[in-house]
DNA sequence: GATGAATGAGATTTCATTCAT
DNA sequence: AATGAATGAAATCTCATTCAT
């Protein structure tokens, strides 16, 4: 998977493209507010009246990005996770592909879990239905395996949260330490933890 | 502990204080960038001269804010772990002067955690190095722990940071969504996760 | 007559009109200047490109459409007259034709009026030169009138623009205000006033 | 009366009232759409920080300016007519003040009379406003006159704005033209044309 | 210590017009 | 004739910071 890739937009302006592509590089350069639309409107070889035709304001650029970003990610680890039959090679592959993809593309990865935070309202709102949405898929695999009798009852949605949370500030470290370097050296005590924190035997054939 | 007392601070200005107590309702309320300095002048029944005598810059009242709340954060974490003997209970008195201490301070709790993320070099340093006292303390324990014997070897750097984002995570869940509330309901599920994921026998007499 | 009737515009191009058609109910709501272009193509159901290639921009649109109105207003304002023998039933005629239609055409009767006033030199100047031809009308038959000696000798320049100035003011308070309703109820009145003005003794008979 | 004094507003910023000046003569000259702000930062010798921490906006700048000589030129009108006791002195003294005071002024009544017509709702409606408080002059003037019987009974909402609509036309006129040269020229004409409208017997004794 | 009017660089956004297709 | 994406000059407004009182 890409993770940038927009080959399946077929029908999406070429100019819209060349807007977002800068606007990436842009906003995880310089953060959000620090970014100026001239800044875009330099780096994507446009001009201002183009990128205020691709979309309605600053904000509105941003926001798409990430979307576009979330959607990609998501949808790569739906995939990892469907091509598995096992629970455990499941969460494998799903762990697997989150660190790879955000490792690959570190600058993207800084604008979906760090550029937008403590933005106010509108931006705070998109990234938590982002992150919502992975809390989900975290959280319908733990019932299942709940369900399978795999691991004892608890409230899942605790459990997603702080999943999430253990991820999100390792790879945020990351992106600011560039610590640990590879980012997937952190991959298997992370696996460890996380297992182990519902009940899991570990090392059990592992990996 | 207080969290938002400035007692020993016998010296200060009162002026002083009653900028910095808008200047936390603001920021918390509507992030740093969306807070324009007449909101703290306006809210701190003060003028723009007294906050600029008083701080030579918007950027560092927000920095002094977050350094007086991390400090007192960390110290009445510190003294509750230490009034402990047991490893274990030093772990539960530092989760739950934690949570506590978040809980009872909701805006203040924003700010720290969530207001100035993402704001560019000198705020994520600052808050960055607050985090990283935490780590610091839970890797100090975790070590200990490790060197008694009583959890086995692994990289508590790592451990260290997923405990924190793991708190991290579900505060500022709560921080947005209310949920769960109180937010002292996580305790219980968080202490079995944390635990657990070290591979500590968990629920085995409780506490 | 119609007011907005092309009908003589044989060989003009559907599309022109139908730009024409949206302008007039565009400007006639926001105004010239709260008017955008893009709105006009919308509302017109054509393209920017099909906008200029009919008229080379925003202005002479607007003077475009504001010809048109004029010109047909003053016609049949014209005609009315023509068909009427006497000085006073010419006068009332004239009067008649002139409320009726602007009653009638309210939209249309905004823009004449009001849309372009205050808009700088080419437009004030275009807006004016129509005014300054109602005048004439008005100035050329109480010139006849005095020949004919039914009233006695005044500077009939200025009593033209006195009566142009009321008519012109109670149709624009009804274009705000809806007042009087129907517009025509101000007509016996506006009557008396003005033929009282030049001292033509009322009542006598009526009409 | 001065029309542009501001000497009463004792407590009002010198700075306000030289924004206000160099709006004035800003608007008058090149119309409300033309001047920019930074014309009348320019021509104020302030700086635009000033102008916005006086005004809210450029359209309350024009606003507050056309209050302003409204309330000057309604206030001196009705001085001057208090001063009279009889009812055709007080007509005569109210016509002589407000063309004395319009002549004396001629870029100010421009903005009064011309520069903000058509300028869309928040303009408009200020506008009208202001010309309905001097309708109402003209209605209770007349209203008294019918009372006492010098006049018979008679529509005086209509015959205001038609009075009103006439005065407007003319001096509108003026100020595109500078026609009549004086203004006041215009005036004996336009006594017996408004005295007579109403059925009043002019030329008796003149003035 | 305190006040609040003043500053001005710079940001976002608008929109009439052009032009390749 | 028609399309609509692209252009870019220019406009309004923001706001951290300064400074005379």
């Amino acid at each position: 998977m890409t993770f940038t890739d927009s080959a399946s937009d077929s029908g999406k302006s070429a100019t819209r493209e060349r807007i977002l592509d800068a606007a990436a590089e842009v906003f995880a350069t310089k953060g959000y507010h620090s970014s100026v639309v001239d800044d875009i409107v330099h780096d994507s070889n446009t001009s201002k009246g183009a990128v205020y035709f691709h979309f309605p304001s600053k904000q509105e650029i941003f926001l798409a990005l990430v979307s576009r970003l979330a959607d990609t990610l998501i949808r790569s680890t739906q995939d990892a996770i469907m091509e598995q039959q096992d629970g455990l090679a499941k969460f494998d592959a799903a762990l697997g592909t989150v660190f790879e993809a955000l490792s690959r593309h570190r600058a993207l990865a800084k604008i979906l879990l760090v550029s937008g935070a403590g933005l106010g309202r509108p931006f705070d709102e998109h990234l938590f239905n982002l992150l919502d949405r992975f809390a989900g898929m975290i959280k319908d695999n733990l019932d299942e395996a709940i369900a399978a009798g795999s691991i004892q009852q608890m409230d899942t949605s605790i459990v997603a949260y702080a999943w999430l949370g253990a991820v999100h500030e390792i790879v945020t470290r990351w992106l600011y330490t560039g610590k640990p370097d590879p980012l997937e050296t952190a991959v298997p005590t992370l696996r460890i933890l996380l297992l182990g924190s519902v009940g899991l035997p570990i090392g059990t054939a592992g990996r």
